[in-house]
DNA sequence: CTTTTTTCTGAACGATTGTTCTAAAAAAGC
DNA sequence: GCTTTTTTAGAACAATCGTTCAGAAAAAAG
């Protein structure tokens, strides 16, 4: 019963989500937000309680999304097979707008509370993943025993990180695939020979 | 003759670089500005042309800064030497908000034409002055004949960039010595015994 | 049809944005 | 003292921000 509503939930959280990844919390304005995402302002504010509301939603959204390439770490068995897939598929995703997650550490004076503890647990959970790939590469032998498994981990997010960054930063059509083959080299060489 | 100034024009400039860095063109407001800067509106406008020309020499302020980072690329003789300088010293300096041109590169939907192209030579640069030193390094026999000299260098801009970046998203205090350390015996597989 | 319920449209709200402008203030020259 | 010149402080500006709300609109129930 009722007037029916003329959007979609799910729908206006992935325009939302788009929107924001783009143009950050402050620089994503009402005006756009409800013609982009197809939802008039009362309905925004009583489903999502209003733009901060839209935005965490968003974020989590984004980073539901991100479990297509961080599952890559949690397959087993874990090892180094893992952290070559993570890197590849990370670069064939679209990052052109670079991380969701990283452009909103960057809005910290100006998000909520909920979406700052959001993106530091996503980014400790990354690590973590790295760090388990990488702890069980060594005892299957992928790697050395004396490898600093948390350093590597760092090193690795850091790259990951990197790549994204610098895929917005560098010209259009920068080729990142000859970054990714040293990349490669490099596991080879920590292996060394191993396998 | 006339009322003598209350500012001092490099002072203003050094303020309003880190505000502009740690909060955006779009989060700073000309209120904060015109209180931390120590400099009143009129003025602002009459020696910068309003906010979008101090952000921009502000943003030109910041690259004349990191020339303390970036000489290290250029010190003769080129080769591994200068790379290893250049992450030791990046990982020194306070990245606190991030870097100043990487924040600009994401807020490009509202920064001036100017300031754009700015961050993007900015970048380009970085990744030509890595390159030159890897060139350098397999002429000086640091490196094998067969390195892929713009492969390596996007790799190293790449993870510059990460370390930058991870350190404003990872827990405060995290430390990235560790993984400073991958990177040399990274450098050091790479060079295999040569030198 | 009328009533009830829910949503939509569009206007209005106060607050704040970046910018402009006016009048007072502070120096120097005479 | 009185001008002249330059800068300052702060008001005023239109525009826009995020938010709220009242009335019209669209469905279902009786």
């Amino acid at each position: 019963m009722g007037r029916p509503k003329t959007w979609d939930r799910s729908e206006v959280l992935r325009r939302a989500t788009r929107l924001f990844w783009e143009k950050g919390f402050e620089g994503t304005h009402l005006q756009e937000l409800v013609r982009v995402a197809g939802i008039n302002r009362f309905a925004l504010y009583k489903e999502f309680g209003g733009k901060e509301g839209l935005f965490e939603e968003s974020l989590r959204n984004y980073m539901k999304d991100m479990e297509v390439l961080t599952s890559l770490l949690a397959r087993e068995p874990l090892g180094l097979a893992n952290i070559r897939a993570m890197f590849r598929a990370t670069d064939a995703y679209d990052f052109h707008h670079g991380c969701f997650v990283l452009n909103t550490v960057r809005e910290k004076h100006v998000v909520g509370a909920g979406a700052w503890s959001a993106t530091r647990k996503f980014v400790e959970g990354g690590e973590a993943a790295f760090r388990r790939n990488v702890e069980a590469a060594v005892v299957r032998g992928e790697l050395p025993p004396a490898t600093d498994a948390e350093g590597l981990a760092r090193f690795l997010v850091a790259l990951d990180i990197g790549l994204i960054t610098y895929g917005v930063a560098a010209p259009e059509g920068t080729d990142r695939g000859r970054a990714l083959e040293v990349l490669d080299r490099f596991l080879d060489g920590l292996s060394g020979g191993r396998r």
